[in-house]
DNA sequence: CTGCTTGCAAAGGCTTTGCAGAACA
DNA sequence: TGTTCTGCAAAGCCTTTGCAAGCAG
């Protein structure tokens, strides 16, 4: 017979990999959110990460989910998204690219960063150094 | 001899045009708070507009200014500038441009916006409109 | 043991809201 | 007099923090 229930999206022991390459301590609650991270490329805020890791049981509090993304982007394993002022979202797709935000339904679209072509960066104030950059098209309709 | 104290940055009437050709009912306190946004351009939270506003004497509540803010924004009279999850910063230069932002300082500075070329756009999810493109580059030193 | 983690609850900071009184047409 | 606006205080939301208990090495 085949294995049993296994892999529960993504392997665990992939995901614990992850994490020490970071040299992120790989417990189980951090292991848990990133496992609901990278289940695929997506946007969400504290709150969803926060109610898909505890879906069927309580597992994560509010608090570590919150130092847990934190700490994750701090090291660079996801990216935080500015576009709404009243939540921050979580990118775990951290390869370039930008979003177009749609104001109307909170829906955020990926765009692939060939698609937008930007030219040579201006002159950044003395004793700065770029730390990334964001094209966000906001856009509205539908549900307008 | 020349006039008495005047013109108190900018020209009252002037602000008052320009709140009418936006169908924006000019009341003392509006004009209050576009005189410190026109004063020049500038990028200003919420709290900083009401200080501002109230440096010498209450003119201005702070639910007013919150008010007032959100409506000028949505007349296109200022614009919204979301880099910063704790705060809302109101730009009253409309004219199309982009954004540094310091995240070690908080400080914000303007890109003209032909100093950073965008390709064509890529499709926008159907039924949508875009409503504006804003590139944000991040950026750390100095205070880091 | 010693240091890192977690969780709970409280605190915080920014913004919105409810509602009564004021202002204006 | 009807409508719009303002201000105060309370409420709301998301996020952070303080601190004791839990865990790992």
């Amino acid at each position: 017979m085949g294995k049993p229930i296994e892999n529960p999206v993504p392997a665990r022991a992939a995901v614990i990999e992850t994490l020490k390459a970071r040299r992120i301590a790989p417990t189980s609650q951090r292991v848990e959110i990133a496992q609901v991270l990278f289940a695929r490329p997506q946007h969400l805020s504290a709150d969803e990460v926060l109610a898909q890791v505890n879906r069927d049981r309580p597992r994560v509090s509010k608090a570590t989910v919150y130092n847990t993304l934190g700490l994750f982007a701090q090291r660079g394993l996801i990216r935080e998204v500015i576009v709404d002022p009243t939540r921050v979202f979580y990118d775990s797709n951290i390869d370039e690219h930008h979003h177009i935000y749609n104001v109307d339904t909170g829906e955020l679209t990926d765009v692939d960063a060939a698609a937008v072509s930007i030219g040579q960066l201006p002159n950044l104030p003395d004793g700065t150094v770029a730390d990334g950059i964001e094209v966000v098209i906001r856009v509205r309709g539908r549900n307008a």
